[in-house]
DNA sequence: CTTGACTCTCAAGCTCAGCTTGAAGGCAAG
DNA sequence: CTTGCCTTCAAGCTGAGCTTGAGAGTCAAG
């Protein structure tokens, strides 16, 4: 739990006391505990195969353990990203970053994340079944960067309720987009009491569709569940661009 | 080898000469020849292929043989663009076309391989200014294969209008794509009447945009009404996502 | 109204990417 | 010196994305 950072079994190399100040190397291990968080379908031996197909190249111990850099997290971490996100194979990954816009650099990296994505966030929240990937507040409010008082005030509507671990909220990857987005209706002057409007239409929305797909839902054949949920999934694409349709049939006539 | 197109075999329907406007529609097999060209790789059973994984739905004739309307053509060389070029899983792919950024339209679709490629490109049909672009029933119905009944009921209840012109209802774009999204929700048991839920959530938020943008809409000055119409547009595609994202939220807890 | 090219469905199978698992053993620090 | 993390290597698994084949039907040209 917690960012399983320091508190970690072998953190190789930190020599004497804190006071070295990059020298910090981590094993496999500490390295899968780090980036659980964001990637909670990472492991170990997944790591050792990205590095098998040339995707990563750390550093050895004499007697053969692997030593990740920080750069190598970066590294590591900005091809995960490319392979959630993107849905680039590792065919192409690898080229993406031998060719050119990432070495190691931090910078370059993260430039690359920019460069190769192009635009944010393709997946993120479409599918409604999560990931699980879980981003403390504090990340949260970095990205979004958005009001506290904001999300203490969403949390209080119940529009999201984030999870307590350890002291800090976590929130997934849904509630972090919905942050995002309301913090921009803010900028509008779309407060906080607006959002009722929106909420109460997705809790109607939602009680419709599951009424139409219950039977199926309900079904025991998890080959029928399976179906349902895909259905359930194209239903919310649909349902949402018709909304957004008529949202825009509307505003036309506001405009016009 | 030419584009192969009028040269195939049973490129039915073309019916007598060449009088017919838009009435061509092509077996599975003139399909497969006239993609060949850009995608060496296509296959008549990976057409089927795709059809079964809900990527395509072409009519049949009386006999069961799939025939391609044109519209039909452009969707299925936008899967097999963003499949080749972007990666994008078939899944991943279905979605972005039900979820908006490609109709069927030209345009639309167009806009999509550059909108999904990675440029931000705002999608055709969703401004708020209209392009003014008009299409006869008749075009319509062929492309989003609607019940005309249902075309019917949707007017009924005030969903689109059309227009009149000499004998024909003419629709604008919006019209034509609420038509499609309809169409493919009643695929999954979502009648007519259930749309009431859309469209009285869209006319509450429509009318709270409204109330906040008010006082700029109706100014006299034509930067500042500029200004909120912008303003207007960006809000309408933030709350649009939004409410996916709520939505989103409340699925999640369905199928949990 | 036949003929032959084309198409249909359905079930089974195939290939490859992307990991996982297990066995058999070595390394590091309390 | 023991305990837990680490190593390699070979084999296996899973799901996506098609392909293949059998058996039957359709369509338009002749």
């Amino acid at each position: 739990m917690a960012t399983a950072n320091e508190t970690n079994a072998h953190a190789a190399e930190g020599s004497a006391a804190d006071d070295g100040p990059p020298q910090k190397s981590m094993t496999i291990g500490a390295v899968c505990k780090g980036l659980a968080q964001e990637f909670p379908d990472i492991s170990i031996s997944k790591i050792r195969y990205l590095e098998e197909q040339k995707l990563l190249n750390p550093r050895r111990t004499a007697g053969g353990y692997r030593l990740y850099s920080a750069s190598d997290v970066v590294r590591l971490r900005t091809i995960l990203r490319l392979q959630r996100d993107e849905f680039l194979p590792l065919r192409v990954i690898r080229q993406e970053l031998a060719s050119g816009r990432a070495g190691d650099g931090e910078g370059a990296v993260a430039a690359t994340v920019q460069s190769v994505a192009g635009k944010r966030k393709r997946r993120a929240s479409v599918s409604v079944t999560d990931g699980g990937a879980m981003y403390p507040l504090a990340d949260v409010l970095e990205e979004t960067r958005a009001n506290p008082e904001l999300v203490r005030e969403l949390e209080d509507y119940g529009v999201i309720k984030g999870e307590l671990r350890n002291g800090t909220h976590y929130y997934d990857e849904t509630e972090r987009e919905i942050i995002g987005a309301v913090t921009e209706l803010a900028r509008y002057g779309v407060g906080g009491r607006n959002l009722r409007v929106f909420r109460s239409s997705a809790d109607r929305e939602a009680a419709l569709l599951q009424q139409i797909l219950a039977p199926a839902l309900r079904s025991r054949n998890p080959e029928r569940r399976k179906e349902a949920l895909e259905a359930l999934e194209n239903l919310a694409a649909v349902a949402s661009h018709l909304k957004h349709l008529l949202l825009i049939r509307d505003l036309r006539k506001i405009a016009g």
